[in-house]
DNA sequence: GCGCTAAATGAAAATGATTCTCATTTAGTA
DNA sequence: TACTAAATGAGAATCATTTTCATTTAGCGC
């Protein structure tokens, strides 16, 4: 769960209110299992607050992206989605079942970081890291388990 | 740069043909430097072959990824873009300035996939990283080279 | 080479997601 | 309580992507 006070606080730095549908939004956000895409958000927002516009949600998960609490995150073909960050260095694994998502801490990409330096001559920056799985739950339900899902095969597994 | 015969076998085995249309856009993404968006690859391939549609770019782009040929690169924000791809267990580094790609092989992800696993319960079957920054080229433009671009600010840097 | 058939294509329509516009409302502040 | 900049909703506009369907074509057997 995000602390509202400080979110405020972070708004009112950059000359942002918290409105009501904001405040939403972020309840959505802080309370989702799951990847969502603005149109889920939308749905789930609206409960709390009828009268809030597709249009704010688009805005607001922007604004709330940027602030750092939650995150984009994409799957091989299907981008929009996002996921609340609690973590500042954390990257997401992601359900391709049901889309349940969680974070874990600790990434030692760094050390992958001079290899591809040397490979490539890029000045590198900033990574993307996403793992994709299944949940706890839906490897269960899948028992029998042969089966590997569709999006598994396509990609390296080094 | 691909091997068209190669190419054509692997079509075959799918019962697929190489048209004159996937000729042109498999040329175009052999030689890409950069990632593409469909509309790119729709503008290069029309001099190739002027009577190529849009549809038959998404149409074929969606093959050649799924035969391994070329690869999806995402960015944080916008997600559809083609790089080619030689490398059977590479991730590719993308041009913050200029949509550049390259190629680097060897990622010890693996190792950190047992820490996530351990955190999430997930069972994970796939990664997918990225790798962000500059180009040769492109940082040597920007001399000066304070600047840090805007995407690169966003995300964890661990 | 010729004809055949399933696969592939282009063009245009349909869909769907995202962004923009602008008149109205509202949060935060004095 | 009044004020003002920021935020909003509704709907229009835009843009990317997918679908449809009549036509063309690659690859095959002859």
């Amino acid at each position: 769960m995000f602390d509202l006070s400080s979110l405020e606080t972070e708004l009112s730095h950059h000359g942002l209110k918290l409105t009501r549908q904001r405040h939403a939004v972020l309840e959505v956000m802080a309370g989702a299992e799951a990847r969502l895409s603005p149109a889920e958000v939308h749905e789930q927002a609206r409960r709390l607050c009828p009268d809030l516009g597709l249009a704010t949600v688009y805005r607001t998960l922007e604004i709330l992206d940027r602030l750092g609490v939650i995150r984009r995150v994409h799957m091989t073909d299907n981008c929009e989605g996002f996921a609340p960050s609690t973590l500042s260095e954390g990257h997401h694994v992601v359900c391709v079942k049901c889309g349940r998502v969680a974070e874990f801490a600790g990434c030692n990409v760094s050390e992958l970081i001079p290899a591809a330096v040397r490979q490539t001559g890029f000045h590198v920056e900033e990574h993307f890291l996403e793992l994709m799985g299944t949940c706890g739950e839906c490897y269960q339900a899948a028992s029998g388990g042969a089966g590997v899902h569709e999006h598994t095969r396509r990609r390296c597994a080094c």
